[in-house]
DNA sequence: TGTACATCAGTGAACGCGCGTTCACTGATGTAC
DNA sequence: TGTACATCAGTGAACGCGCGTTCACTGATGTAC
């Protein structure tokens, strides 16, 4: 397959995206290999270089993306209705279920990339990809539920909710398979819909 | 430096299981290598072999010291004062702190450790070293505060705690360097504290 | 519109590197008498 | 208590492996006339 044309490689640039968008949050920044991704994208390696300039870029591409993905879902669910409470529900309903926590690969990606991230150097690409990442999810998480007019008080209550959310998430996936897993996600679920 | 005395080969695990937990903590599973662990130990790697079974082994293992170290610091808090109260602000005080976000090394491996452990495959040791520590973990914080008599209410409020604790934690390290960082830890400590 | 040619997307072999792990070896430690 | 010997903790070279990345090559694509 020598020199496809220009349509065709931006094709194969998004079917690799997206599966490293899928693999990063699945199995982690060292999870993603360069062959791997590659032939899931139905190509071989050595091609690769055209289309990104490292894995590093690659994988904050791929961050990037994901939130994409995500934040997409979010604005469906506000559009959806005039009720933005009952969109701020129905997000954390399905933040907090058990088939997010099973399907990280097509899962928010402030929880599947955050500790990635932590240890992500300094100026990496991926740092700023998953800070804008987020940023835009705490602007769509304001615009949910019946929240403080004052600005600031209602980035607080959106921070509080997210980072429960995030976390109870996080460690449900850690301990997925105990029972205790499940008791997470409905404790947490029920303490942020019906507070 | 041949055959060391059987004192001498327990305090060079110890010091080899130490400088994993640390280096864990701070790099994740893939992060830390037996050539540099060993090394950090003041050892060459070769003889890891006759302290652990393999890198896995060693990783569940230092990942079990991790907690270990952090219940201690949890019970001594819990028996400087009789104020079961005072011991939860000081500890969610020293939780939420850019110290604690800043020096996972030494920090709590709950939130640390989660990522790389809900990407461990099922029958990982690790997998049930973090699930054993969380355990204790919450036992250690439903000592804390005036919790609710009711066990089940009593976990309840310690899940959503320990949720919104650690996804404060992970989403500030995700995004140390911005201000957000800050607000974060600030804004859901005192929604913790105060509550 | 057709042709001649330069471009370059994708191929697949190859590279240097660091990893986890193994192993023959060394000589102080531990033990049996 | 001393001695002779087996044990085995630590050494350092070596292994196979998969990684990220490079590169000479191919031939369809894109372009200039």
């Amino acid at each position: 397959m020598p020199r496809a044309s220009r349509a065709q490689m931006e094709l194969h640039r998004q079917t690799v995206l997206h599966a490293a968008s899928k693999m990063v949050r699945e199995r982690g920044v060292d999870g993603v290999t360069v062959p791997e991704v590659m032939a899931t994208a139905g190509l071989t390696h050595g091609g690769f270089y055209r289309h990104f300039e490292s894995k590093d870029a690659l994988v904050a591409q791929a961050c990037a993306a994901a939130f994409t993905q995500r934040l997409a879902a979010m604005d469906d669910a506000l559009e959806t209705t005039d009720n933005t409470e009952a969109a701020r529900r129905a997000w954390l309903q399905d933040y907090l279920s058990p088939a997010h926590r099973d399907a990280p690969e097509d899962g928010c990606a402030t929880a599947a990339l955050a500790g990635d991230v932590a240890r992500a150097p300094e100026g990496a690409a991926l740092r700023d990809a998953y800070l804008d990442g987020l940023r835009n999810m705490i602007e769509k998480a304001e615009r949910m539920g019946n929240r403080p007019a004052d600005p600031e008080a209602r980035e607080q209550e959106v921070l509080v909710e997210l980072a429960t959310a995030v976390g109870a998430l996080v460690l449900s996936r850690a301990i997925a398979g105990d029972a205790l897993s499940e008791r997470l996600l409905d404790t947490v679920r029920r303490h942020l819909i019906n507070e």
